[in-house]
DNA sequence: TTGAAAGCGCTAACAG
DNA sequence: CTGTTAGCGCTTTCAA
């Protein structure tokens, strides 16, 4: 016997155990049309007698339809991705999808190579988070109607793409003013995100308006890219403490640049939040665990991944879908310098 | 126009406009068979110039390989997955291969479901991680000689599948030592993960040997299951405490269960580690950041992922495995009550 | 309510 | 070096 004849079973051999033609098998799989309850019953017994398993590369050969999402990200390294998996997962699983997933690396996908990689034609529809893939493929995917929702970032100009995002920029404005009104900081440090980070240039506007608002002047010595990398933002502000730089506070343009910034303040044994408070955004999981524990902007990041894979479905079901803006909400924790 | 058709060049289009048999396009698409340069550059030019993507439903129906891995998860929930992901993600990407990941539910998935959800002719191998697929699948799965790979988890009895796995019982084992001698603490509680998981049963017996070794008993009342939880261990640990349960320290299972087992102390504002000293098992991201940082044993997690995939993957190619044990380590940070 | 048959787009012999 | 052709296993008309 061949070593893998066991596992073999197709839809005729099903068709021939049940004595009917293999349409009825595959109306009773799909339930497409009308069986009779009693050549349903005798289908359903040849499926598990013989173990028998539709396989999915003839099926989205003869339909046209892969019933899989994609999802592409530059990596899976921060803390960030597990909420949003989950939230993609969930929805994925709960409307019938596979999910396939690809990393692209950090630089994102060189054009070209995203065809081989998850071209249109092999998932129903692509889940793209920022930086994952080029102004130039957005657009001929905009151009060819392959169904995409855009996670954590908006389309380029032109191109009208349903996308997800928070609200960052006010969530950034609120928690600046609290720093600043609250506990009276006007020296604020900002650490930015990865160039062309739309979230990070959102809480940037967010901070500078702040600051203008209250007539601080915004000093780009105060401004560094911690590419919110926790080990990156370590380094600079290491190296401002070095400086002897005046800061009262910084504010982290993520949570994982925080966690950078509490580790240069502790390793200089700086207090926080009595030398320096540290802010964050996104609100990870480790955040109330830090001590003092981080305050923060909590971003609905598992409800980005839920809805960013409803859209796509939704796109991929109805043909459109809108965007959406999640809200954002301050969270007061110890490290800004209020007791909690 | 159709809405679609600018997508859907498919191989016939490409040897049309290159002049050639598909067949041949084919060749220059999988490099397989001889082909003049002349002729591979025009075929190259038509894919090129019609953005062609080949259709992996048709490929894998052809050749009968998906060049996809699947991975089978009980959830996405905790800290434990981003390296994992990573591992996986890396090797799959190397070699080739696309990744479909599926959460069967913290149940498992149960017989008979698995088939539909991602069946044997779907993935060209499986992943499967602890606790994801009952016994009864892995047999078949075994029987006919299905590729999988198991992670986290050795195979039932007489089903010899590869596995990757961590020295748990050793790591446990001289962790407890240093508590143990070190610290000279004897009321030693432990946290258990989830019924049935077996890196927590390695972990126990690791416990228990220790305690054994030096003479001290074995008190049910300080085992309790706090699932690999961060809250169910909080819950049981703040029990503990209302009880006035007296502990030298905690062993917890895993550093999800130590999370927990920090948060109850610090809620009662009971001091770590001078009251009650904490440890854990993996050494999760978050570890070093808890203050005190936490001491725990390094599960090379990354690794597990990568190597597993590897495995996986040399199956699929030349139809058997090896397992593989991989080393841990013991880290000493400040909550096991070493200074630092 | 059921069956026959025409593809879906590609790979892989087999011929030339 | 290149072309022809027979499927891969399924869905989906169209008839019956």
């Amino acid at each position: 016997m061949a070593s893998r004849s066991v596992s073999r079973a197709t839809i005729e051999d099903v068709a021939a155990l049940a004595k009917v033609s293999i349409a009825t098998v595959s109306r009773v799989l799909n339930n497409t049309g009308p069986v009779s309850i009693d050549t349903t019953q005798r289908v359903m017994d040849a499926i598990s007698r013989l173990n028998y398993v539709p396989r999915a590369a003839a099926r989205a050969l003869a339909s046209n339809r892969t019933e899989t999402l994609g999802l592409l990200l530059p990596a899976l390294g921060s803390e960030f991705f597990p909420p949003l998996l989950r939230g993609v997962e969930h929805a994925a699983r709960h409307a019938g999808f596979d999910l396939l997933i690809h990393t692209t690396g950090a630089r994102g996908i060189q054009h070209g190579k995203l065809r081989r990689a998850m071209g249109e034609q092999n998932t129903d529809g692509l889940l793209i988070f920022t930086g994952s893939v080029d102004d130039q493929d957005l657009h001929r995917f905009y151009e060819i109607r392959f169904p995409v929702v855009l996670l954590l970032q908006s389309p380029p100009l032109g191109v009208d793409l349903p996308s997800v995002n928070f609200e960052n920029k006010s969530g950034a404005r609120q928690l600046m003013e609290h720093l600043i009104t609250v506990h009276g900081y006007r020296r604020i440090a900002f650490l930015r995100g990865p160039a062309g980070n739309q979230d990070s240039e959102w809480r940037e506007r967010g901070y500078c308006d702040a600051l203008e608002a209250h007539g601080i002047e915004v000093r780009p010595e105060l401004i560094a890219v911690g590419n919110f990398e926790v080990e990156d933002s370590r380094a600079i502000v290491a190296a401002w403490i070095e400086q002897g730089l005046e800061i009262d506070a910084i504010f982290a343009g993520d949570d994982d640049s925080a966690i950078g910034a509490f580790r240069a303040l502790q390793l200089a044994g700086k207090r926080i939040p009595e030398d320096i408070a540290i802010v964050g955004f996104d609100d990870v999981q480790i955040a109330r665990y830090l001590s003092p524990p981080l305050t923060t902007v909590h971003a609905p990041i598992e409800d980005a991944g839920r809805i960013g894979a409803e859209l796509l479905i939704s796109q991929i079901q109805t043909g459109h879908a809108g965007s959406e803006l999640l809200p954002t909400e301050m969270i007061i924790r110890g490290s800004c310098g209020c007791q909690v």
